[in-house]
DNA sequence: TATGAATGAGCATTCATTCAT
DNA sequence: TATGAATGAATGCTCATTCAT
């Protein structure tokens, strides 16, 4: 009884958790991180700050966690899209088209990068942002490892480098077109970071 | 005698506000743009604050001066860099070379990433620094352009398209070497970047 | 029980929300509108600056509020004088008694035309502050009215322009008072204003 | 030569004081005592700061300045005025325009009432300007006095108490009427106005 | 006399976080 | 767990006045 007691709670507080987070995602990509409001989180969740701070520590803690169950979702999803390739080529693609997915999320990407420069003034936060996007990065890298065995002979490490750059031209072509579309649209990015993978996949290809 | 007296006005001036400039570099990337403080600017340039506005009118103005000079700086920098080429073999590694300096200042990239973001964030001054970059733009335009006559004959927009991916690059790597170096050094920032352009360098000595 | 809880609650920030006004009132007085800051309000409330914000929403709320209270006190005032009168003539000194007791308090009087300049030069104010005032008027105006039946025959809008002269007279020989007493003391000020009353009931005598 | 310099030097402080002058009444009305800038002020004069500093010691200078002006010149009016009237009819009517008169600049009143206020805020200058009305006063009481010698057998004391009735009512319905001309209009504080005066002069003809 | 650079006092408001209930 | 009252840190900007020129 004391059990079914206790999974009811434990229901509660995973239901109310997830009700927090839903509306954390909802004000943080509207305002950013440093603008948005504990209260305004609370309320969009239909509470009050109290229930907050019954959840999370702080505001930090709170991105930390959102971050979390974002990143979570989407290995589910890359993992669901590689499992539905037969041949390779069809995984490069998914690969692409996962990586050209976040497009879509412009305000998260831009949230994203907004709190790594938070975390950058923070020393305290850097750590634990770290540790978090390495976790990610943990669990996919099996999945894309074993996605291009026969594509990638490049050391492991050499692999990485290559991620990083994609992602790094990723970031910079999403915070140009937030900042300027009339420089870069939407549609630009997109043909640009195919054409940086299809300009990787070439090379891998040659000798 | 009136004219020697307001150019010793006029020098004082000029010296105050470079002095100002010089303080806020100082503060701004040491601190980040919110998080600085006008006191701290007015008191690193030796002075009040009353000082400061008595030059600049908000910190979001002397943020934008302090852009346009140090953007001068660079086309100073990058025109008499390109004037010592005499290939176009070297001219463009000129051109690779000043990409790769702005590695070199890190914290100054990483403000201009941050104060991207801010005016993202503040409809009021998005117009007024995209206006600010568009102006650099605009003076680079011919210098790189006629940089590399022969090798160019996609057109000006598509040459824009390039540039812009040059930066994204760029701006995606400083911001995760900054973030997490241990992911991502400084040098292979380097190096990734030298291959980015290089790569662009083979694409278009091909058909 | 959640009802007494929330008793308790409820009397606490009553509480909190009278000592609040009860300090502003000094403050107030003794510093004036502009000149008291909201520090010193709640330090005399024995709180700081959040308790006072958690009550009210600015300055401007909190004088309006602490208007309202001090209106509502007069209109107690005045009810119960008027409940003690037997006769008319009684009544109507009543009434006289306690437009000059107002005077008893310059400081107060003083700070109500000092917001009321204050609100002249603020236009968003302006119209809350007269609605506040309105307000008043018309809860004293069935006492009033009922006062005087047999005497006030001139239609309720002339009625309503001897109660803004009565209150014209004692404003501006309250302030000349305050600002020069060796001009006009305060007793003065007294047998002016039962001067005014008495003129004014003479002519509504006669006719 | 020198003299004539002189004169010429004079004439010209002269009419910059002039010019300063107007252009204070000209800010100071419209945007109020306080609010008033010193640099505004200067530029409506067609000067910067210096040139105020020149000739006014602070704000309140300027402004206690400004009174006597605007005094002299009503005292100059009410005595033409004076002077064109023949029996003692006519001055008493004259006298009672001339109050009535002052309701025309409302801007002006409510500006006196303003800087009274703040002097009663400010210790330091209460003097100053209680001394200045009382000179504009000494000046006016031989035309009024001589004005009326037939129908003001009270002592001086009590003329001066009349006046400050006057005064005040005065006061009182031009401050009511600024703040809210729904509830009296210029037009009804004008014959409340002449109704306070020929009241008191009912009273003055009878025993 | 006039300029204008420099000084520095002055302050309401926001909001993450804590804590009593 | 949830409420909401209370805390208190944190800061850009205005403007009268001064002063070197």
């Amino acid at each position: 009884m004391s059990v079914a007691l206790l999974n009811k709670h434990q229901q509660k507080t995973a239901a109310m958790k997830k009700r927090l987070l839903r509306a954390a995602r909802r004000v943080f990509t509207r305002d950013g991180f440093e603008a948005a409001r504990i209260d305004d989180i609370a309320a969009a969740a239909g509470h009050t700050r109290g229930a907050f701070y019954a959840h999370f520590k702080t505001k930090e803690d709170l991105f930390l966690a959102l971050i979390e169950e974002q990143s979570a979702a989407h290995v589910r999803l890359i993992r669901a899209r590689l499992l539905g390739c037969k041949t390779e080529e069809e995984r490069w693609e998914a690969l692409r088209e996962y990586y050209a997915s976040s497009l879509a999320d412009r305000q998260w990407s831009i949230l994203l990068i907004e709190f790594k420069l938070y975390a950058l003034r923070h020393a305290k936060l850097r750590p634990r942002l770290a540790e978090a996007h390495r976790r990610v990065r943990m669990i996919l890298k099996p999945e894309i490892k074993g996605l291009l065995p026969a594509r990638l002979h490049s050391p492991a490490e050499s692999q990485e480098m290559k991620r990083v750059a994609l992602e790094a031209i990723l970031t910079g072509l999403t915070l140009e077109n937030a900042f300027d579309p009339q420089r870069i649209s939407a549609k630009d990015v997109k043909v640009l970071l195919r054409q940086a993978f299809d300009l990787m996949q070439q090379l891998r290809k040659r000798p």
